[in-house]
DNA sequence: ACCTATTTTTCGTCTTGGCTAAAAATATTA
DNA sequence: TAATATTTTTAGCCAAGACGAAAAATAGGT
């Protein structure tokens, strides 16, 4: 059993991995973790000797393959809970966050999975995030970035890049959700905005905004 | 915002003072926990200053209106998890009790307060205990031990005084569950066994039974 | 290659919440 | 009431996880 602040840890570093393909520096947990890098030097020695992660002097730290698998455990959680919380006691997609953070660490295989039956075996959270299964394996879908699709071209909206408050909350006055369709009209080469259509309302969106919401093509 | 191990003795605290009616003792609240005299009285002190319980050296301690408040809060919400793991993900009521204990310590007002809503608004938990309303009242029943009816006398399940697993498996292996209707076919004033109806079934059931097992008449 | 800036680590310290051993207060019993 | 037993508190210590300051290693610029 992993204490909170290893799982917390785990998960950030998984999170880097994914995001920098290739070591995690120390400044980079300390920033993402809102903590200081010589707290971070001592826990990752620590977890390094539990081989929940690699790791040598200056050179950044690396997930074990066991590593990785506490660290999708807990995202798997987080990611359950957010979908808990959304379907069945109707929050609002901006609002999950900080609750799964610490719901994500209540210890018990039991009732992780008792909770997936129940929400009907979810893959994708609230914001389109793909939730590990048991095994701690993701089931990638093909999603770009609105950004990345042409004129004429189709997507539908599987998730978002950024998940602030504030963005979430525009999405939702615009009326996009996971699994809103999307027909790009115009798109505007010199500052990256488009014209979108979304259901029956047309309007324009900045290259700020397509950069940030995935789509998936098909 | 109260610490995970503040939370835990407050609680104690709160059940020991229902148990004993009067101040709390340091060693009640050591074995209560677990853990030692010396410890317990660093946290009392500790409690004492943040005003959430009154503290005379080798007198025992008391909640005040707040601690009280914030007790009756947790035990709220071990309570109503409690509800929601046996009747949305099925689990057995003697096994919940390790789980909400972790999950009583999340701390989010609406989170509780929706998941209120989405059980019913329950009033008692699957072992028949009181689950307090958010200003901490609970609302009591009159029960009494099945030890207490006399021959020919109806009760209806409401709850164990005890709640160990092998108990709660012998009830569940005789059917008796919260909202059994029993009736007494005879008493043995000797040894205090009983003979019982419970359905279509009658048995015998040891005094030890019967004294935790609580019915209420009507 | 050298000097400087940045990153990372080490070291000593802090807080929380435990513990043991010993002292102090209270309770009990002769 | 005096002696003893029990309970409670105090004092010093430990581990986890965080911090700042200073030292060490690496990276960059010339």
């Amino acid at each position: 059993m992993y204490s909170l602040a290893e799982e917390n840890y785990l998960k950030a570093i998984y999170h880097l991995e994914q995001e920098a393909k290739g070591e995690v520096s120390t400044n980079a947990i300390a920033d993402r973790m809102a903590t200081k890098p010589s707290s971070v030097t001592d826990m990752i020695q620590k977890l390094a000797d539990k081989k929940l992660l690699s790791y040598k002097r200056y050179k950044g730290a690396l997930l074990t393959p066991e590593g990785r698998k506490i660290a999708a455990g807990v995202i798997r959680k987080h990611r359950l809970w957010e979908v808990f919380l959304v379907e069945k006691l109707d929050f609002h997609w901006d609002e999950v966050h900080e609750i799964a953070e610490q719901l994500e660490h209540v210890h018990s295989e039991k009732l992780i999975s008792r909770l997936d039956q129940f929400l009907g075996n979810p893959d994708f959270d609230p914001h389109g995030d793909p939730i590990p299964d048991k095994h701690g394996n993701i089931k990638r879908t093909e999603k770009k970035l609105l950004s990345e699709l042409d004129k004429k071209q189709r997507g539908v909206c599987v998730g978002v890049k950024e998940s602030s408050s504030d963005f979430l909350q525009y999405l939702d006055k615009k009326k996009i959700t996971i699994g809103t369709k999307i027909l790009v009209l115009g798109k505007e080469f010199f500052d990256g905005s488009m014209v979108i259509q979304v259901g029956r309302d047309q309007f324009f969106i900045s290259k700020k905004i397509a950069e940030n919401l995935y789509v998936q093509t098909n």
